[in-house]
DNA sequence: ATCAGTATTTACAGAACTGTCAACAAGGTT
DNA sequence: AACCTTGTTGACAGTTCTGTAAATACTGAT
């Protein structure tokens, strides 16, 4: 009955993917029905296997696209926080952490990867972690590289999560509604002022005398 | 052919959970059935709806059990780091990050916590919380509530982190097998040696003065 | 020992979902 | 205009899973 105009097979993926990504952000990745993607992104579900070859073909290329924004998110607010001056940096770098999984579709990708979709986690990581420690030397020249490694790790993995468990941790803790952002502003100052030979333990010492004696 | 002893209503829910838990690790909430637990536990699985009223039910059993069994390991850690010596409060305080999600134990709570799954989280953070300050005053006497409540939240944020992301993370940046518990160790140590005027940001200076002018 | 209660099981009903197949329709090409 | 490629669809097959129902077996109490 409807006029079935034939879309390019390009704009027919990039319906479909929008179709699921909303509902996963909802349901999660076990969740997802592809007759219920076919529903939401107006079409019939076989049309979606056509396209994608099955549905676990269809949440692969969801969770590479989720991962490939994130990633062009995150380096480009790095960028911007690198080249902020001085008294700017604290709002960049806050700027950096709001930018990295902003609300649901974090959790969503953050879902996907644990239910074992693939994505290009590798290659992005270190991208981020070479922005960051160019980062962190426009703030103390001698920073080291390994800190960096730690400081982000650190960072990625409160990033992850926050927004896995952020809201219920907030509650628990009787934070209120606006004081999630203002953790992310108090998070981005302290890692900014964090002097670089503080971060340097005692575990350190004995690291850097490996027992190499056979 | 087997005999079926009939075991107590209480052993026969632990002998189902046992199970339960170890498929839910493998292969989290989502993918757990009823008929493949039943099978670990040796018994039909109409047997487990008897037990537990249905699938969900089973789940959320299992969810408040694992999350009673957490709060306990951890404040118990928490308190004999409270009592530990001044030179032995890192290592104690590693022991805390390290007993808090276990392998892939947290990994599944935190799976299950995604999925919906029910938990008396709220109780449980405010009672780590309280302690945790304890914790800290031991340290330094004059320590801040509030800075207590963001260290927890962060501590907290970044640990669901790595049992979820933790190992993909880890490779993505290069760090060896063992690296894991030495990054706890190294975020242990941190904690422990940030000075409290350390962590007043100038947005608590800010905050301070709200512009209530209507 | 008999009986009541319930843990346990076998068989089955019902629903939901993925993927297949054949047919149809739209759009560009010759 | 005829045609070929392919996006699109309706109907269907097969599988898998949850929950139900009735029968059975174990255990403790009287």
């Amino acid at each position: 009955m409807a006029k079935k105009t034939h879309k390019s097979p390009e704009q027919a993926r990039d319906a479909i993917l929008d179709a699921a990504e909303q509902i996963v952000v909802q349901v999660g990745p076990a969740g997802l029905r592809i007759s219920a993607v076919a529903k939401k992104a107006g079409m019939a579900h076989p049309n979606i296997i056509h396209h994608f070859g099955s549905r676990e073909g269809l949440l692969n290329s969801l969770a590479n696209r989720m991962g490939e924004r994130a990633t062009h998110r995150i380096t480009e607010a790095i960028k911007t926080a690198v080249d902020a001056p001085a008294q700017g940096k604290a709002a960049a770098m806050t700027q950096v952490l709001d930018t990295a999984y902003p609300g649901d579709e974090g959790r969503a990708a953050v879902w996907m990867h644990l239910s074992g979709a693939e994505s290009s986690l590798k290659e992005n990581m270190q991208q981020i972690v070479e922005l960051s420690h160019q980062l962190r030397k426009t703030v103390s020249e001698d920073a080291d590289l390994e800190h960096t490694n730690r400081l982000v790790m650190l960072v990625t993995l409160a990033l992850v999560g926050e927004v896995v468990s952020g809201q219920g941790i907030k509650e628990a803790l009787g934070f209120a509604e606006d004081n999630r952002a203002h953790f992310r502003a108090w998070l981005a100052e302290i890692l900014l002022n964090l002097p670089d030979d503080q971060l340097s333990t005692s575990l350190d010492i004995n690291h850097s005398i490996p027992q190499n004696h056979k």
